[in-house]
RNA sequence: GGGCGCGUGGCUCAGCCUGGAUAGAGCGAUCGGCUUCGGACCGAUAAGUCAGGGGUUCAAAUCCUCUCGCGCCCA
């Protein structure tokens, strides 16, 4: 039984209040010499009409009375209104070892939940390549994709390809006018992106060329032979690319929607809606949904073309169809915020029944620091590029640092040292929030960053390399008092695993990753484990294994890969 | 014009949903730590009107409200 457990049943003993309620008021005080656990007596106070401090000293006084089992607590104490429980370290500390070992990689996990699960990341465009934005996007997506997971349920990452429109026709008119038939040169995705920058400029220096690229959307609408062959053509190498980018992400995309499939359905929907009165028509017979609180949204143009929406309203009745989900998070950025409340009132009006099973994952933008980014103005930090770069800083580091190891094998490091800082900085932000990337103060390898937490595994490794033994459950706990913190928050990784997963904040892992790297560094500066005493070194190697358990399968919900050597 | 979000040490952020015991980190600054397991590390110091006003409460960074500043969306 769990400390928490036997705290809510002597108190529910003692104040009649339910045993889930006590769990939840239940606290871990600011600071551990006030206890482990905490009991606020503040809210029995009107009821007892006495002083909230009062009412601690009684109840603990009640409580040291009792003459409890001191095999889960050592003391009872009272401080101004709360109660503080101090337990059995020697107990606690043996509990969380045993179950972490057992457990491994599972600790903290759920079963099987039954629940399937998608996903929708990272939604680009194929008229340019992949910038920080799909990066913050893909990497959330991933990372959400495992943290659900990690709570038993099935989860599918599926994606949006928008393949179609005036943006695409941009790059390939530039591609007509400057291109000459060229193949790409470079990698395929931002060899299409420089047409589309190359456009702007033409349109810059000459504005009828508007004209040029809306005939072409309507050669492209009409099927005209030569427009979809170089179409097919151009989207194919942008697709190329972006493939290239997925793999050295290790981003795995379940289904791939295109927009050029779907964009000419839901009209049927939107119809039948009218006939259904749940839609209607404006002034300008275009067919409109009114919304109470957000106002009148077009959803069907008078001419019968559609709109975005209109495709995203048939887009997720085909994903449901497909998987059958039972919850879908849309990994879109919050400069759709409207869009996606406008979408799912729709699906409400349409009474679907998967209608309150879809969220808006709403990511907040990244900014560089001369302001935000616009790819029009060829102004964006590519994800190709900044993999590479920071890839290059971290072998570089490498060199100065090991000049006796080869060269491939510092390359096989740098590539996951890059990946790890790369991940770790765009996720230990609250999602939700943007945040402003900083080249310079982004790439760094020090404090709160991936290799900070790579070395703290890669520390532990070494030790085991040298140790010549194995962690064994069967050793003096007692001796690890000193080590009581750390073990705390190792057992607090399960909890801290569910709240991510509720809240669907990676960052929270994160920081958590940070906090246990923390406390091990400070335990590896000061207490030695290979050249302590045997009794001493047996117990201490099972508490830097467990450390090594919780950081890799932390890391790994944040699809960080753990290293063995720095 | 309407809606949404953000504002916490010099900088970047956590804490806010679910109010509670001295507001926490990292970077930067200053000082210190390798005869012991990896210094991409550790310790210490300085630095905060939690944007501002009002309210609710025994108690507000946290809840409500107004104002200001920044960002985004809709028209």
């Amino acid at each position: 039984m769990d400390f928490k457990t036997k705290i809510s049943e002597l108190l529910h003993h003692e104040t009649g209040l339910s045993k889930d309620k006590i769990i939840n008021l239940i606290e871990i005080p600011p600071d551990p010499k006030l206890g482990d656990y905490a009991f606020p007596c503040f809210m029995l106070s009107k009821e007892l009409k006495k002083s909230p401090q009062n009412i601690a000293l009684e109840l603990k006084d009640k409580l040291t009375k009792l003459n409890i089992d001191h095999k889960y607590f050592e003391l009872i104490k009272n401080e101004s209104a709360y109660i503080n429980f101090y337990v059995s370290k020697t107990l606690y500390i043996e509990n969380t070892l045993k179950k972490i070992l057992k457990e491994k990689n599972e600790f903290g996990k759920n079963p099987d939940s039954g629940q399937t699960i998608l996903v929708e990341s990272p939604g680009p465009n194929t008229n340019k390549p992949l910038h920080l934005g799909h990066l913050r996007n893909m990497l959330l997506g991933q990372s959400l994709y495992n943290i659900l997971k990690s709570q038993g349920h099935k989860v599918h990452i599926v994606n949006v390809v928008n393949d179609r429109g005036i943006h695409i026709c941009k790059s390939m008119l530039a591609y007509i006018k400057l291109g000459k038939n060229s193949e790409p040169d470079i990698k395929p995705d931002h060899f299409v992106g420089n047409y589309y920058v190359e456009y702007q400029k033409l349109e810059d220096n000459d504005s009828e060329i508007k004209k040029e690229v809306e005939e072409m959307l309507i050669k492209w609408e009409h099927n005209d032979p030569e427009t979809i062959a170089l179409w097919k053509k151009m989207n194919n190498w942008a697709l190329l690319g972006f493939k290239e980018t997925y793999n050295k992400l290790d981003f795995k995309i379940d289904k791939e929607y295109f927009e050029s499939d779907t964009y000419k359905h839901g009209k049927e929907i939107i119809l039948q809606g009218l006939k259904d009165k749940i839609f209607s028509k404006d002034e300008n017979e275009n067919i409109v949904f009114d919304s109470q609180d957000l106002g009148k949204k077009v959803i069907l143009r008078a001419n019968g073309t559609s709109v975005y929406i209109t495709q995203d309203i048939y887009m997720a009745w085909l994903r449901h169809k497909d998987f059958d989900f039972d919850a879908m998070y849309y990994v879109v950025g919050n400069e759709q915020d409207y869009h996606f409340k406008v979408l799912f009132q729709i699906f409400e009006a349409l009474k679907w029944k998967f209608a309150d099973k879809c969220y808006h994952f709403s990511y907040g933008m990244v900014e560089l620091p001369e302001g935000k980014m616009k790819s029009r103005e060829g102004n964006v930090v590519d994800t190709d590029e900044l993999i590479e770069n920071v890839n290059e800083i971290a072998l570089q580091e490498l060199r100065n640092r090991y000049k006796e190891i080869n060269e491939e094998e510092l390359k096989k490091r740098s590539l996951i040292i890059s990946l790890a800082a790369i991940r770790f900085f765009f996720l230990k932000y609250d999602p939700k929030k943007n945040f402003v990337f900083n080249p310079k103060e982004s790439l760094s390898f020090e404090g709160e960053t991936g290799p900070y937490i790579e070395y703290s595994h890669a520390r532990i490794n070494s030790i085991f390399k040298k140790a010549e033994q194995k962690p064994e459950s069967d050793t003096s706990y007692e001796l690890l008092a000193e080590q009581f913190n750390l073990v705390k928050i190792l057992n607090q990784y399960s909890e801290v695993i569910k709240q991510a997963a509720n809240e669907l904040k990676p960052s929270i892992i994160a920081r958590y990753l940070l906090e246990l790297s923390q406390a091990f560094n400070e335990f590896y500066q000061t207490i030695p484990v290979l050249n302590a005493d045997p009794e001493y070194r047996k117990a201490r190697l099972l508490l830097i294994y467990c450390v090594q358990i919780i950081l890799n399968s932390g890391m790994r919900l944040l699809n960080i890969e753990p290293i063995d050597e720095m």
